[in-house]
DNA sequence: GCGACAG
DNA sequence: ATCTTGTCGC
């Protein structure tokens, strides 16, 4: 894997050049296993802690979890997000004693300013199907969404479809969906809301943040 | 130059 | 992300 002691410039370019391995296609086999991952912070940012939970699909019943903590070496910067909680996720996906299907990671996936999210990071080092599911929009625009549960519209930046902005419950802030790696976005789509119980967040990501914050 | 800006 | 209680609305 690559090294991750990179200035933000380093890093920017790297994300040009792993962007064009993202597989924006379907290439897995019926899910058993989901992960949600998600990471909080200690000390005032000293401290990174990730969290992963491992839910049994489509039941959704918590299996297992881990948990990692790491020093904090990289700033968060719009766009670098990956460099600054992916060290950490890794340690944690470590702990796990079963591999996940797909990821449901808290972050954008292709819709990013140079589509290479922290979801199609994790995915591509991984090579596991991951999805981006993020709760506020980065970069795209969008027509207005319908207030109930299941709407969804298309993410757009530049003239080309980079996510979906998705109502995973009714009347409350949307979801934004994107592609993180191998699985296309209306599986991406589909996936979220069958991990979607009565929260606005997926179950997946429910607990992984749980495990991470409080 | 000004405003926006995942977590 | 994090610092933090009560409060408004379905």
């Amino acid at each position: 894997m690559h090294d991750w002691n990179l200035t933000p410039q380093q890093a920017r370019e790297l994300q040009q050049q792993l962007s064009l391995k993202v597989i924006r296609e379907d290439r897995f086999t019926t899910p058993h296993f989901v992960a949600g991952v998600d990471v909080g912070f200690e000390d005032g940012g000293a401290t990174t802690r990730a969290a992963v939970a491992l839910l049994r699909f489509p039941s959704l019943e918590l299996l297992e979890h881990s948990i990692a903590r790491l020093p904090t070496r990289f700033p968060y910067l719009p766009g670098l997000l990956s460099f600054r909680e992916i060290p950490a996720i890794l340690e944690a996906l470590k702990g796990l004693e079963t591999a996940p299907d797909i990821l449901l990671c808290d972050g954008q996936g292709l819709a990013h300013p140079r589509r290479f999210g922290l979801a199609c990071h994790l995915g591509l080092i991984t090579d596991t199907p991951s999805i981006g599911v993020a709760k506020s929009r980065l970069i795209g625009t969008h027509t207005e969404l319908p207030a109930e549960k299941g709407a969804w519209v298309t993410l757009e930046d530049k003239g080309k479809i980079i996510g979906a902005v998705l109502r995973s419950r009714s009347n409350v802030n949307p979801l934004y969906i994107s592609i993180g790696q191998r699985i296309s976005l209306a599986s991406a789509i589909h996936y979220t809301l069958a991990c979607t119980t009565r929260y606005k967040l997926p179950e997946t990501t429910r607990w992984a943040h749980r495990f991470a914050s409080g």
